[in-house]
DNA sequence: TGAACGTATGAGCATTCGTTCAGATGAAAC
DNA sequence: GTTTCATCTGAACGAATGCTCATACGTTCA
């Protein structure tokens, strides 16, 4: 396997993320590559909701909630705050909303077609 | 398994997009979320490059770069051109490269605590 | 303290995924 | 036509993933 053109594969490369920020932006994005991930994420677009509420909402049990938010909390994700037994979770910042809401909009584009 | 809040629980789900939606949001952001696929998508941030090429960026065969772009490709995250029995690839709008940016600055966020 | 409740964790299993290998497709040059 | 080269595709296999079940942890309240 050979390189054809040396010119634009050392200007990609010149521009690229050490591999080790690659692999924690593949995890980021993976992190929200779940249907029950993202349903999570979505779900707490606008508001707070404790484990079991979003388990509710998304349709698993709420060990399988809870699971998934250690994914989320260990990528920040997500937040929590607790409130006496319960955990109350949010999204961790605008930023990530911001990712959401492009993610979104992107699939809204995409089905125009 | 209860709802504690059905409020929140309902605000949630009153801006919750269809299943539908969810899976393909899921999708796009499943397709950037393995190491390879993001590393091919990082490297065409601001190149377009061929496929032997792309093999030679990411380190691995020319195969498994192709099968990789197919994914990238139905989710339309990338598009590409003939050039004779080339196939020159790049990211398909600005779109994406602000998702990706998005993604690389999130990390690089991360990393300062 | 002990019971009750919400949450977190570990094991196990079925499923999905990413890779390579081998071969097919298609375009250019002879 | 045939050869050559770049790309694509299907099969196969090991690795990783998401779910549920059972159980442990930790907080509240009596």
């Amino acid at each position: 396997m050979t390189i054809v053109h040396p010119g634009e594969v050392s200007r990609a490369l010149s521009h690229l993320p050490g591999d080790t920020d690659i692999a924690n932006i593949a995890a980021v994005f993976d992190a929200l590559g779940d249907v029950t991930r993202v349903h999570i994420a979505l779900a707490l677009l606008h508001v707070e909701l404790c484990v079991c509420d979003l388990a509710a909402v998304v349709g698993i049990s709420q060990s399988g909630v809870s699971h998934q938010l250690r994914i989320l909390r260990d990528l920040r994700i997500v937040s929590y705050r607790r409130d006496g037994k319960r955990a109350v979770y949010r999204l961790i910042d605008d930023h990530v909303r911001e990712v959401l809401m492009l993610g979104l909009a992107h699939t809204l584009e995409s089905q125009e077609n």
